[in-house]
DNA sequence: CAGGTAGCCTGTTAGC
DNA sequence: TGCTAACAGGCTACCT
């Protein structure tokens, strides 16, 4: 479940611990959460170099090294990464510890162990092919009311090259990190009560106005969750263990059944994209 | 090609 | 009360 928020907060909390570290060893207790290269390959080619400043692309986190090259980690839905001095105890689920030059250790832990890791040589060669093909960050200027009306499909006056309007619900195509690289469930559901915009709506039904209303909602919503230090519904945490504090601020998602904050509805939670969906019937249209 | 969905996985929750 | 089935969801692979 961690989103954009919840992974630079990750980011921002490791770079002290982790800038300027040696890995001095590499613990590998469930190796298949390695993904490239070979387990074997993964610890000799990263035991001995030292970390440079964290980094962060869409949900990925990019753990830079010295003289080029990068341990790329995604934390799909369990996954979590901190710093812990090695006398506390390792919790269930730990897979991977990296003993650093300091004697702290950088540990792993994914129940689901949907989460895992990429090593990057200086060339690019191993990076996680999601990680490729990923749209605009949502905070960065080209997530635009512009952009996010071009993806909708059926273009605008003057188009040269008018597309089809999509079909799809615009709650699948906030998802879609080719998109906008970032947002997850919690998120869109969130932006698109603020936008007023129903989460099942067609794509192609989504007016300019609306597409801008939208954009605008995403950055506010992802800044605030940023500056909340992400949202902890159930299970993320921070590269220092802390708890996210955006969860008092949500507005749809987890309120099946409670009051609409504007007009009182019942919030509903319905199946969108093949996602459990909240919104405000009456609000969202 | 666009769009829908199964599968990955295990702790939690809903329902009988 | 105790068991089982459904659910949670980011992303990829596969199907239509």
């Amino acid at each position: 479940m961690p989103e954009m928020p919840e992974v630079e907060t990750v980011r921002r909390t490791l770079a002290p611990h982790l800038t300027g570290r040696r890995v001095r060893r590499v613990e590998l207790l469930r190796p298949s959460q390695i993904r490239h290269p070979d387990p074997d390959t993964f610890v000799a080619a990263l035991e001995g170099r030292r970390f440079a400043a964290p980094g962060r692309r869409g949900k990925y986190l990019l753990l830079h090294l010295d003289g080029g090259g990068m341990l790329v980690s995604h934390l799909r839905m369990s996954g979590r990464l901190f710093v812990v001095d090695p006398r506390v105890p390792r919790e269930r689920h730990t897979h991977v510890v990296f003993h650093l030059d300091d004697g702290a250790e950088l540990r792993y832990q994914d129940m689901r162990t949907f989460g895992g890791f990429h090593l990057v040589d200086a060339d690019g060669r191993g990076l996680p092919p999601g990680l490729k093909g990923l749209g605009p960050e949502v905070l960065d200027a080209g997530w635009s009311a512009d952009y996010l009306s071009a993806c909708l499909g059926g273009g605008v006056d003057g188009d040269a090259h008018p597309r089809r309007p999509r079909r799809t619900a615009i709650k699948a195509l906030l998802l879609d990190q080719t998109i906008v690289a970032g947002l997850g469930n919690i998120y869109v559901d969130e932006t698109l009560f603020r936008a007023g915009v129903h989460p099942a709506r067609p794509a192609g039904a989504v007016t300019p106005a609306e597409a801008a209303g939208i954009v605008a909602a995403s950055r506010d919503v992802v800044s605030e969750a940023v500056a909340a230090n992400g949202t902890t519904f159930s299970l993320y945490f921070d590269g220092e263990g802390r708890r996210g504090d955006y969860y008092s601020q949500l507005r749809v998602f987890g309120r099946r059944g409670e009051p609409c904050f504007c007009c009182g509805t019942p919030i509903v939670k319905a199946r969108v994209a093949g996602r459990g969906t909240h919104f405000c019937p009456a609000c969202q249209t």
